[in-house]
DNA sequence: TTGAAAGCGATACCAT
DNA sequence: ATGGTATCGCTTTCAA
């Protein structure tokens, strides 16, 4: 009987493959996944593996994992890809190590999902494990759901800790305390702080702000949140009223954000570092090609490996690993714009 | 009877809220997806709905989707995050798109499989559609793959059509014809191009060398490939040779490596664009900041909007749309630097 | 060494 | 208006 016309020919099963090499669909799956227990004649494993590779088969990871009654996938929410060679090396490392303990990483866009929403959605996919980079913050409540939905492992690796989840705690604090006691050693005794005016970046300047201003307190020095956003204008207007703010020093969230305002404060007619200094985070390549080189706190993010490892370990024993807090170093990285 | 120890409390299936309930699981299945074919009374639907609620039940993607015999799984394999707000805007908005279509964006990190092995992991998840983003490139084998796995479309786009997919292509060419051209307007004559030593971007240079090469020859122009990583170290060697290539223009591939040469050129004491002019591509922000301001071409992305709309026609009818050619726009912004 | 068959969770047809 | 049940593709006991 032919095709009826649009329709597409049916994907092959391990049925087919099993009818094509003259055998049950027991057999096949004994040794397309090479079996142990089970011992098959070579002849048999021989024909198994020309039907399978003549019909094209590709076994089907939802069958698969329905009757396994667990998943390989991990769990990768994506909302804002933080840019910088740092995290993309970090994150490729990452996929690159988890699919070596055959894993399955599923990078799952959720931008513009609430974080019921967003919850919801991943425990559908029912991964083992669920790694937070940090964007997106997760309540106690979409943990829950998670772990109900099976996940053996959430691990978040931002600025909070969140109840219930293995926490990589990137204490972000840490990052404002070191720039603080740079500017501050350099004898800078008022100083601002650039506060990034788009949303969802709060949870990492609201703790570098807060670290600022820990490390000022104690030093006798004055500190002044400045809102900007990603915008050459934005930079230009806080350089045009620069003056009347009687700072001698700025710390800009990220090198991305220092090198907005470094560049509008010298075509205000600034003098870096002489009128202020400015100082960066996180290490971007670009910091080392202005003139004056910036001045930047570099964080040192945990290695894939190491990441991957953790999760397969609480993958395993989910009850072996709790609420671990690793903090994360920083380091002033003196250059030339402080 | 107790849990045995460490054993987690099972996942709760749509039995469960069923029994919870007191129905069967196909009333279940009626309210929480909202059937229009068959009437539930309202009681009856606050009683699932609670139970539902109670439990924490979510429904288990792969056993629907194994039911259903397709998913609505969009795969979009990612190897290298090319870097730049056009381009992770552009990916933000297809998400959003897609997302609003009913379809369920999964990006699939590559990175280290070969084409066959990538082809295959991905055709294990039954994708409906595949959007190829140029990083990696498909074989016309790769592509017969993912169709025999059921995908209903298959969509690249990059610098080269992929027998049996559908296309839009971006023609890189377009971007070497745009910078080409600009320089030769401006005089030069002796043109270098960067190409980049990092592996994997071979599909997006060799056709930006071939734009500029087309251009140069008919405009009796020299062209010199100048290979170069991106690191200051490769860059400031390229420069300490420059005076002994006799260049007076050159075209960086992106922004990116263009500022990198751009500074190394200044620190060797070349007058940009004096001496020599530098032009970039992508036109990323960081080119307006540095001084002189970066000259690049600037390439027009479809919306996400456009090309989700295109994977939704693709899957209604896959037969309807075949090796579609929508050719980019590229744009040269003259500004400082040449 | 191989095969028959149960069952994972959700859905939709067919009864009632 | 609701329930029973076959079914999707695959793995894995149990029997032969």
């Amino acid at each position: 009987m032919p095709q009826s016309p649009n329709t597409p020919p049916p994907v092959p099963t391990s049925a087919d493959v099993a009818r094509r090499a003259g055998v049950s669909r027991a057999t096949v799956s004994y040794v397309l996944n090479n079996a142990e227990a089970v011992r098959i004649s070579e002849p048999t494993r021989r024909r198994v593996r020309e039907a399978a590779e003549e019909l094209g088969y590709v076994p089907h990871a939802a069958a698969r994992s329905l009757r396994a009654g667990r998943t390989r996938i991990v769990l990768l929410p994506t909302s804002h890809v933080p840019a910088g060679p740092l995290y993309s090396t970090f994150l490729n490392e990452l996929q690159w190590a988890l699919r070596r303990l055959d894993y399955t990483v599923v990078q799952y866009g959720s931008l513009g999902l609430t974080g019921d929403e967003a919850a919801r959605a991943w425990a559908e996919l029912r991964p083992v494990a669920v790694i937070s980079l940090g964007e997106t913050s997760l309540s106690a409540h979409n943990v829950a759901t998670l772990k109900r939905a099976g996940a053996r492992a959430v691990i978040t690796m931002g600025p909070l800790a969140v109840p219930g989840a293995h926490a990589m705690v990137m204490d972000q604090a840490e990052v404002g305390v070191r720039a603080a006691e740079h500017l501050v050693g350099r004898g800078r005794r008022r100083i601002g702080v650039v506060v990034p005016e788009e949303a969802g970046l709060e949870l990492f300047s609201a703790p570098r702000l807060a670290g600022v201003r820990a490390v000022a307190g104690a030093a006798g020095a004055e500190v002044t949140a400045l809102p900007m956003a990603y915008a050459e204008e934005s930079a230009a207007a806080l350089a045009g009223r620069w003056r009347g703010l009687g700072l001698d020093a700025v710390f800009a969230y990220n090198d991305e954000y220092a090198m907005l305002l470094m560049r509008a404060l010298l075509d205000a007619g600034l003098s870096v570092p002489g009128d202020v200094a400015v100082m960066g985070a996180d290490d971007l390549l670009i910091g080392r090609l202005l003139r004056p080189r910036l001045s930047t706190v570099r964080l040192e993010l945990p290695t894939g490996e190491h990441l991957a490892s953790l999760v397969d370990q609480a993958v395993r024993e989910p009850s072996e690993v709790v609420e671990r807090h690793d903090l994360m170093a920083a380091a002033a990285l003196p250059r030339e714009s402080t």
